[in-house]
Formats: C-alpha cells, structure tokens, sequence
DNA sequence: TATTGTTATACTCTATAACTATA
DNA sequence: TATAGTTATAGAGTATAACAATA
C-alpha cells in the first residue's frame, strides 16, 4: 500500500533510453535485411559474406562469429558457394579445416551491400560531428573494451 | 589517382558510431533471444507476446508490427495459444476479425520476461544519470519523432 | 468485390546427433 | 582420443498462392 508501487520499472530515464535503443535495434536489422534482399541474400548469408570480405576463416571460426552450430554454416556457405560469392580451400597446416573465402565476385557484393547501408548516413546525418563524438563516446563506456564483436561490416 | 581514394568509407567518426551501433543491435538480439528461452519462448513469440501484454492485436495489425505475412502470425499465435499464453477472441464489431490475447498467464510470463532483461542495467549502469539524458536525447534526435516502433516491450 | 484469417507449399535458419577424415 | 566438417533430421520463421467466411 505504499505511495510508490512495485520498481519493476527501474526508472523513466533508463526505461526511455533502452526503448529508444530497442528502436535503433529494429530499424537497423529492417535496414539490413532489405539491403541483403536488394543482392538476393538472407540476413545471414549477407553476415557470412561481410565477414568472409575481410579475412577467410574456418567454418567453425564462421560458426562462432554467428553464435550457432557448426552444422548450419555448411548449409548457408553452400548456397554462396551454389552462386560463386564463396569458395571452400583447403586449409595447408591442417587438413581438416576448409577455409571459406569470398570470390572476387563474392567481394563485389559484399561492397555493394555495405554501401547499400543507408542507416550510416541517414540518421546519424542529424547529428552534428561534435554531437557524433559524444555519442561515439557514451556507447563506447556503455560497450566497455572489447566491444569487437559487430555485425560483420 | 588523388592522393584520398574514393569516399566508399563516410568518415571514420561517422564509422566508429555504426560499428558500435552494430555491436549494440548484436548484443540487444543475444539477451533478447537468451531471455525469451529461459522461459521456452522463441524471439518472435516473445515478441508477440511482449506485444500483446500491452493490448489484444487482430492478426493483421501483429503482421504489421512484426513486418512479415499475416500467414506467417497464425503459427505463431498458434504455437503461444496451444501453451495457453494467448487466446483468440472474436471480434464484435467485424466477424472476419480475430483478436489475440494474452491470457492470465501469458501476462505474467511477458511481466517475467521483461524484468529479466538485463540490457536494461548492465551496460547502462555505467553511465551517470547526466550521460543517460545525453545519450537519450541523441538517440531521440538520430530516430526523429515518430519512434513508437519498439522491440514490443 | 474487397478483406480477414487460414491452409498448403517451399525455402532458410536453427539445434541435435551421428558420421568421416584427419590430428 | 579429440577435433573439423558434414549429413540427417526435426522444429521454427518466412514468403507466395489459393481458399473460406465475412464485409
């Protein structure tokens, strides 16, 4: 029976920012799975691609990049493979690992895709540089450190 | 052959804060989906679910928010109702109308799913109530004014 | 005729378990 | 024996097309 009831909501202030950052999520996985749809690519083939763009890695490597099971990532390389964005190769210290790698094809997608992501310009453009360094930097103490872990572009 | 190479990259600035932004999505979906299957609930259905605790949706309006194929909200609905988490009403204005709607218990997992949110705390907690108004009235400024579209919580 | 919800179908992503070839 | 990748299987989300009931 107390004046101020149960804090399940923990505070204006925190509840706004964290819908507001639910909001920022939303928009960005619209944004880039339309794109990804412009190149006839799932979500999570045009991850695998973006990601392959910068480096070739093993499967398994794929697979935790993508947080799931090693067994999915044969399936979503095949299909890039299927349309010669991907290729397997042999990996010379261990034969037991394949390296996936983009194709020069598959690294010209991969860059019309990333320029294809208005969500870069469009919103942020609203914010003046300065205003864009105190973002920057409030999402990098609310990240911590070892905030590497990206979307894959 | 100018000295900068073509402006396929913005600026770095502008960079840095859509790679964080990126990190955030990555890191909002994780806890989400984490979340949702503490209580066996996939991302979708804890969206619809979250949905729904605030007001009973028609189909339709729920393949609205989730931006996918009305044919697509029956499984959905159908896999929350056959655990009785939701239940469709008819709709006494429009026959044709189904409206879903969580139930008791429905209400009280969605009630149980938010609280264990702990994006909400964790990475926020880092930031001074000051940095939080900053950081919230950049974001409002990034989104514009019509920024209702949450993650359904 | 148009709209609401459903069914049927096919594809992709997902986890689990069992298999192979290496190490 | 342990690890990397694959296959097989099943469940879930997705889009498309066709359908029944209602407007």
């Amino acid at each position: 029976m107390a004046p101020s009831s149960t804090p399940r909501t923990p505070d204006p202030l925190t509840t706004e920012v964290v819908e507001l950052i639910g909001t920022v999520v939303v928009r960005y996985h619209e944004e880039y799975d339309e794109a990804a749809a412009r190149h006839s690519l799932t979500g999570a083939q045009a991850r695998v691609l973006a990601l392959l763009a910068r480096e070739p890695l093993p499967m398994r490597r794929i697979a935790e990049r993508l947080k799931c099971e090693p067994s999915n990532v044969t399936g979503i390389v095949d299909r890039l493979a299927a349309r010669r964005l991907v290729e397997r190769r042999p990996d010379p210290d261990d034969r037991r690992v394949k390296l996936a790698a983009v194709t020069p094809e598959g690294r010209a997608t991969a860059e019309r895709l990333r320029e294809s992501l208005h969500f870069a310009r469009e919103p942020l453009g609203r914010l003046s540089p300065a205003e864009r360094t105190t973002l920057r930097d409030l999402l990098r103490r609310m990240l911590g450190e070892g905030s590497g872990e990206g979307f894959g572009e």
